[in-house]
DNA sequence: AGCTTTAAGTTGTCATTGACAACATCGCGC
DNA sequence: GCGCGATGTTGTCAATGACAACTTAAAGCT
């Protein structure tokens, strides 16, 4: 019966996790969160001002884990900077399936989001993860007639149109084997067997 | 001071697709919306039993307004499929970009839309449309040897990741000009300036 | 040790909201 | 011209987010 909780913010920023991918962002209820937790419905509001910035919270530290798991998943494979560069491709489209919630809060933040110096951070973070694996392939010779930022924007419309292709319950797509499916994908624009191509563009003479 | 609205069903929808534009959806309030319109608080009610239902409505329109919006872009261009195909896939993020209330309700519909015969019906027109083109495009000898359903899962990834990037406030790229990236992107792509292409494999020697 | 200050939780309240029930009115079909 | 169904209305309820005022635990200062 202590009074205290011990590590109330961490509680509440699993639990929310937790039914955020249970039963939708639309559900989230601080006064829920807190019942659940055994603590009062004000409690709450000692950690977070108001419901917007637990959600801002959540997606800093969703931030922060995709890129461990990101990273993790481009150690798993080797030094190969263009195989590095795939697995992280394909590890991005499944955390956005294995961690709803984080993936949720990070691609639809609010709009007072500017103001978040935190959540600004961990996404520059994060990108900076994702332009640095695509220079380490650059100057591994892939690619190398196309400016970085354009391979990145290439790169994160792909992961991310499959991700939200994977979770849109309206697609044909669903019942797939979805990690099949994400080979195939990520392979089709990363292509980590024809390492020579230096054109983004499918002409075959290269850039133009 | 009529008694009834006349259409407010359509005031209705009309109105949401207009407040969550403006300010998000989760600023979206029946109650608001009745205000709004200069009707009782519980007047919603008999046209949309619940606010997901107007939601689910909202979806079902903003599909074929989807369909009308991409197929009027590919008429424009004229008769060549490769070339309908590519203005469809610059239409559909433009169309993203243009109705977010729309897009956002069709691309996040909630968890009971399997029981709306009508918005699986909508979608699944507008999955057809898509089908379509890209079965036109193949049959005038673009990517013969791949499967229509693959080039359409990696067409639509491929627009819908670039709508969504162009739509986060946390990802770099807002502030470039939408409309050349859109271009840029989706030539990647479809390349119609390269028809006699056959795989979506970028390897010199076509499918393997 | 004892005092103070502050972080963390509590109870109480308020306006807003979605949902529902019971009632009122309009207008169309007979 | 009447009856009935569609459409709106008023009234109410429980849940919620936000806030204010109060309490307690814990950490720090002397």
């Amino acid at each position: 019966m202590t009074y205290h909780h011990g590590n109330l913010r961490k509680s509440l920023l699993d639990r929310a996790a937790h039914v955020i991918a249970e039963q939708g962002i639309e559900s989230l209820s601080l006064r829920a969160l807190a019942r659940d937790l055994g603590v009062s419905h004000a409690a709450p509001a000692r950690h977070f001002a108001d419901k917007a910035e637990l959600l801002r919270a959540l997606a800093t530290e969703g931030n922060d884990r995709f890129i461990a798991y990101i990273l993790e998943a481009a150690d798993a494979t080797g030094s190969d900077p263009l195989v590095r560069y795939a697995a992280m491709g394909k590890a991005f489209i499944r955390f956005s399936l294995l961690y709803p919630a984080y993936y949720r809060t990070i691609t639809h933040p609010d709009v007072a989001t500017h103001a978040d110096a935190d959540l600004k951070a961990s996404a520059e973070r994060r990108n900076l993860v994702v332009l640095d694996a695509a220079r380490a392939a650059q100057a591994a010779g892939w690619l190398t007639n196309e400016k970085t930022e354009d391979v990145v924007l290439f790169s994160i419309a792909t992961v991310r149109g499959v991700s939200a292709i994977l979770s849109d319950p309206l697609t044909p797509y669903r019942d797939e084997d979805a990690d099949a499916l994400i080979e195939r994908m990520v392979d089709l624009i990363i292509d980590p067997k024809n390492p020579q191509r230096n054109s983004l563009s499918k002409r075959k003479g290269a850039a133009q």
